[in-house]
Parts: structure tokens; C-alpha cells; sequence
DNA sequence: AACATGCTTGTTACCGGTATCATCGTCGAC
DNA sequence: GTCGACGATGATACCGGTAACAAGCATGTT
């Protein structure tokens, strides 16, 4: 087992590691960074002054004079289930690099986004990760500037700012109104969430309206009701979208929380699901394959785009071969029992 | 409205602003930290000058040679739906102030979260919080000699390492058995999280023994389950409660994904809750109020304890009249529709 | 033997702020 | 008129690393 790390005893220097060691600062910083450009002699003596002494590399002088701080910067909107996963994702690669995670949470206001990534980049950090492409041009500019790695995260968009990690919300979810098509609903309503600022649902909402066309299916605002992500709001957007369209066949939620407070909500009328309406939600959250009967939703592959957002911006800081600008990670249409 | 904060422009540097402004660097610093010691004269020249240059104070330099960086670590065991809203209440705070979060992910592990709070010390954290109050010694003793402020949060404690935001999980336990019990109900299993590692689930665990000693009624091995925080796993350990005590008439859960997860696995096997069987949770997870039947469960004041929690590091970073050392925040019972 | 080559190590300056102390001018008191 | 106090500003060193270059030394080449 490896031994803990050591706390960056107070005051101890890379002078003193060097004084104790016999050697000068210099070479100490060559042993702890690249090990293979000094003797194995030299190496040892300065090891075993680096455990005597508990020297812990500062990392703030570090990056003044290198550039490197290795800390890395993610905003996201809000903090929930599903970001929680693409975190995850991220922390565990970031974890393994050595490197540290600023959060930063924006209220899906561009403006906080804007304030945050300013103070990143005033922090210095290593590279930056945004949820989304809507972003105030200020931002996008500030960044190009900055010239640090940058990944958009969650959609696909095909000008990104510098990287982009995510996945079609619009074909995911045309695809799953063709899913209730196929199963024979045609009397289809949309509960998603606000649209503004928000390209997440704004796609998704867009998927439907398109794959309606396209069914030639009826489509009107009537049909399209919006609602924040909260199962109380799923409930309140459930008896709206059925009083304004009292014949509606299925609901499409653009989240698992809408649709899982549609259905408890379905639950305390006594409407049978999906026998007298039909639900579908967005996401698969944890919830969706345990409530009964179990959601049918579009499964994204949130702890991948952390996963694999983290690894393509530390390819890009580490200078390997460049990772792909944009990188699809798709989706699934996964059908349960309520459709 | 505020202007939008400003890119830190690449290579604006003070000396940059002090040769704009005809001052020295020195004087543009203090114009910026503290305008009431510079002439009226000179600071409208510095803001004059700041404004046209772009500039913006470089955190990593300020903290190398001030020891402030504006920046407080953060390490909680897992991220979901409870500890989010606790980091949402520190990063209200923090925001409003200027600080930024270091965001460290334990996954109930006391090494990581050593490495996590050694690295926070090498980026020289100007604060750190930490989850619950089981640390290993050597963390414990790291924290003790890196001298800044440290929060514990979620549960109080009798010797903390410096400060403590949270409740006593122990005596709201108890509470909820007392309510199971006047309740009527005799024969109480108790479903809760692993222990190890985990002074939360612990406390809860021995609130539920002990509740029941001083009601005397029956404890035993057989009515204790333990499994981790998912919805399936609420599932399978009501299943397994159910197993070893056929007659059980109410299932106390020790979180509300527990008790959500016991709650659909009943609606699966058309158990009618709570006449056939009562469950109550802990937390009260937005889940709980939503689900039908609804929860009875402990509030716990998840945002609070993010907002003082961040309030007494600020308090005592500034140099503040000391914030209380222990800050019990309390609990609620909450009785709904299960018990 | 003289010299080029490569490897290891050291010296110096610098990253961009801020603490500290020195300096300068002004004003009121004696 | 001289002196001390005070307010505003500047010069310098320093925080703790690392980049860039120089130097020393062993080895191989001609």
C-alpha cells in the first residue's frame, strides 16, 4: 500500500529539502518532477530529504513561475443528480492526474457563468469546463483569449469553442417520439423544462416539435408545457398539460424529475400508466428504473462525459496527439413500462 | 446593473497599470485593496487605468506573497442530492464574498480524503470543510498544523478540530422511534446505511438502538440491515427486513433513498403502506414529499449548514468576533402519509 | 593530445503580486 | 521659525518555485 501523503509541513522549502540534501533547489525540483534527468544518486539523497522533512511541493508557487497549477475549473448550472454523474466522471480522472477540481455553478444565469470563468482564469487555472454552447459572447471571447483548454460539455455543437464533449439532445429526442409513434400514440404533449438560456432543453424541446412535423402529428403550443426540474413541478405541469389538452395519449417529460412527479402525480389520481396516459422522461435518472412502473426514458451517458471531458483536456495540457474536437457520445432509448 | 467582470487580460500586469497611471505598482495595489488610503486623485487615475488595461489582479502572485487566495477547499463524501444543496448554501456564501471552491470527493474513504485535504494544503487553501468527524489522526493533525480554518460539517461534536456546523443524527433518530412508537407501532426494523467510515450513519444506527432499549421494546442483529444509499438497494433490503422478521410493522429507513427504494418495492408487491406496513425515512429528500403515499421522514437543514458552515470560515478569516466553535442546527420530524 | 558530445548540476533571473520601511511634503503646535 | 506628526507615495526585497542558460566533467573521436 502506498504511504499517505504528507502534510506540506509548515514552512519547509525546496531550499531546505536542497540545504539538506547537499544539492541545490534546482536539482531537488528536477528529482520530484522528472526523476529520470538526475543521477540515482542524487535522487536518493534528495528522496529521503523530502520524507524527513514532509516537503509538499507548493503548488501556488509552482504555477506562478510555471503556468501549471494543476487545478482545473468546471461550472455547471445547478447541482443535481445528473451533473452529479458527469462530476463523478471528472473527479476520477482529474484524481488520478494529480489535478483539482474548481466548481463553479452558474443558476443557469450567463452572467454568474460569465463572473465564474472570469475568476477562474484570475485563479489561473489549468484548463476550463462549461456545460452547454449558449454562452454570453463576452465569455466565449474571454476564453479564446485565455488560451487554455477548453470543453463544453453535455451537447454537441459544431463550433465549439475549443473542445466539446456530449451528445444530441434534439435526435434523442425525436427519436423517442417516434418510440411513442411506433406504440401507436399519436395524441402527444411535451412537459419540459425552461428553454432559456438552457440549450439542453431547448434541443429536446425542438426534437419534438420536429419529429411531430415530420409524424405529421398535431403539434401546438397548447401541447408544450415548461416547468422547472423539481417532481413537484412534474406534478403541477402534469394537470396543466391535461387541462389544456384533456384527450392527451402520452406525455413526453424532457427530465426523469418531470416525468417522475407526472407519474406520482398520475398516482394520486388514479390514473393507470400507461393504460390511461403514457409517460416517457429524459436522462434515466437513478429514479426512473426503480419507481413502479418503471419509466421509459432516453439514457445519456452522463458519467462518460465527465470521464471523457476530463481525459481531452488533459491530453491537450499534457500535449499528446490532439483528442477529437468533438466527440459524440450518443444515447439510448430505454423502454420500460411506461409507454 | 454591475458591469460584467472583465477577462483577465493576458499579461495585463500591475506594473503594466502603474505605468498607465503614473503611480507606482505598489500604489496601484493599495488603490485596488484598499482605496481609502490613496488619494481621490490617484484612484480615479488607477480605476481610469484599470478599466482601460483590463486588468485583473492576478490570485496566484497575491496569494504567493499575501497568503490569501480567495479560494476554500471542500471535501465531501459523494455528491448527491443532500450534500448538493449543502455545497449550493457554502457557494452562495463564498460567491457573494469572492471565494471560489476547491471541490474534493472521498467516497467514504479516510485516505482519499487525507490525499484530498494534502492537496488542498499544497494549493494553500485559505479554508477547508470537511464531511462528518471521522478523520484519520494523521489528517486531524495535518489540519491542526496548517493553522487555517476548518469546518466540520453534517454532525456537531463534542472536540472539533476547529469549528462544527450540523446536528446530532443520534438524537433525531431516537426522535423518529419515539414517533414510530406512539404511533403504536411495537415491532421496528431498521434499515440503514454502511456504517464504517460513516459517523452519520452510525449515529443514526445507534439513535434507532438505543430509542428502542429506552422503550424496551425488542432489538436484535435480525432487525438491522444495512446497505449502501441507492433506491435498488431499498429495495432489496426491504426485501431482506421482510426475511428475517416476517411479523415487522414498521421499517425505519436511514436516508429517504432507502426509504423510497422500501416504499416502491412495496407498490411492487402490493403491500399497502402503512397499513401493512409503515416506513419512515431520514433527510427528507425532495423524493419524500412528492412520492405517494407520502414520506414521513427528519428534515435535516441541508442548505443551512452549508450557509453557516461557510459563514464562520469567512468569519473567521476576516478576523471576526469568533463564530460559535459548535453550531447545532437541528432537525424536524416530519410526519406525512408512510407512519 | 585536443576537441566535440552528452549528461548532470548549479546560477541567475523572473513569475506578479504585497509587506515593510523610507521618503517627502504639509500642517499645526510651541 | 522650527519641530514633530501624519498622510500619501515609492523603493526594495521577498513569497517559493522554475525556465533558461552556463559550467563542469566524463567519454568518445580523430
Amino acid at each position: 500500500m502506498k504511504a499517505l501523503p504528507t502534510a506540506p509541513a509548515r514552512g519547509v522549502t525546496i531550499r531546505d529539502v536542497a540545504r539538506l540534501s547537499g544539492v541545490s533547489a534546482m536539482t531537488v525540483s528536477r528529482a520530484l518532477r522528472q526523476p529520470e534527468t538526475v543521477s540515482g544518486d542524487t535522487l536518493r539523497k534528495v528522496q529521503s530529504a523530502v520524507k524527513r522533512t514532509g516537503y509538499v511541493s507548493n503548488r501556488v508557487a509552482s504555477r506562478l513561475s510555471s503556468n501549471r497549477g494543476h487545478v482545473v475549473g468546471v461550472v455547471i448550472p445547478i447541482i443535481n443528480a445528473a451533473f452529479a454523474d458527469t462530476i463523478r466522471g471528472m473527479k476520477d480522472v482529474l484524481r488520478q492526474e494529480g489535478y483539482e477540481m474548481l466548481l463553479g455553478i452558474s443558476d443557469y444565469s450567463p452572467q454568474v457563468e460569465h463572473a465564474e470563468v472570469a475568476e477562474f482564469l484570475a485563479q489561473r487555472v489549468d484548463a476550463i469546463a462549461l456545460t452547454g454552447h449558449t454562452h454570453l459572447p463576452q465569455t466565449r471571447a474571454m476564453l479564446r483569449r485565455a488560451g487554455i483548454p477548453v470543453v463544453q460539455i453535455w451537447t454537441v455543437t459544431r463550433r465549439p469553442i475549443d473542445l466539446c464533449v456530449g451528445l444530441s439532445h434534439h435526435a434523442a429526442s425525436r427519436d423517442m417520439v417516434h418510440h411513442l409513434h411506433a406504440r401507436g400514440y399519436r395524441r402527444i404533449a411535451y412537459l419540459g423544462g425552461h428553454t432559456a438560456h438552457n440549450d439542453r432543453t431547448s434541443e429536446r424541446e425542438r426534437g419534438y416539435v420536429d419529429a411531430m412535423r415530420e409524424l405529421q402529428l398535431p403539434v401546438s403550443p397548447q401541447g408544450i408545457v415548461r416547468r422547472g426540474f423539481h417532481l413537484k413541478e412534474g406534478a403541477s405541469g402534469l394537470r396543466e398539460v391535461r387541462e389544456r389538452m384533456p384527450d392527451v395519449e402520452a406525455v413526453f417529460c424532457g427530465s426523469d424529475m418531470l416525468a417522475a412527479g407526472a407519474l406520482f402525480e398520475c398516482q394520486r389520481q388514479r390514473l393507470r400508466v400507461p393504460q390511461d396516459l403514457a409517460i416517457a422522461g429524459f436522462d434515466d435518472a437513478e429514479l426512473s428504473s426503480e419507481v413502479c412502473p418503471a419509466l421509459t426514458t432516453v439514457h445519456i451517458p452522463r458519467f462518460d462525459i465527465g470521464v471523457h471531458a476530463a481525459q481531452a483536456m488533459l491530453a491537450r495540457l499534457s500535449g499528446q496527439p490532439q483528442p477529437a474536437r468533438v466527440q459524440d457520445l450518443g444515447y439510448r432509448i430505454v423502454v420500460r413500462e411506461t409507454t
